[in-house]
DNA sequence: ATTATGACTGCAG
DNA sequence: TCTGCAGCCATAA
């Protein structure tokens, strides 16, 4: 192929995106790992930003330094939209707006 | 080819 | 506890 989109160009890490169920969340670098890019935890964020208006990118979060899941997207009208479209799939915020992965990650490997 | 940037992380001060 | 910075690596300029 020659045009090779980038939507072909990410399309494991898509794979694992659209297999993570709505009430939700995985972290940039789960996703990697899955993905076979153990340490693309940035490419995984920029393949959200080109991804494509049917994949569940908003169960994609950051991994905040005290272990817990957190919208780590730069622009606040973005990060307002993810953590809306969270809550309506049930995923919950605590005080620090962060969120306890061992309630909500997706994590088939691990447990 | 070289430099800058970022929807990441983790360590150091 | 909070900030800054250093590794990380694909894209953009």
């Amino acid at each position: 192929m020659q045009g090779t989109s980038k939507q072909t160009r990410y399309n494991s890490i898509f794979e694992v995106v659209e297999r993570i169920p709505a009430g939700f969340v995985l972290t940039y670098g789960l996703v990697a790992g899955y993905a076979g890019l153990p340490h693309g935890a940035r490419q995984v964020g920029y393949a959200m930003h080109v991804a494509p208006q049917t994949l569940p990118w908003q169960r994609v979060v950051g991994l905040s330094r005290r272990g817990f899941g957190r919208i780590s997207i730069a622009d606040p009208l973005v990060a307002a939209i993810q953590r809306q479209l969270l809550e309506k799939e049930g995923v919950e915020f605590n005080a620090n707006d962060e969120i306890d992965l061992n309630r909500f990650a997706f994590d088939p490997i691990l447990k």
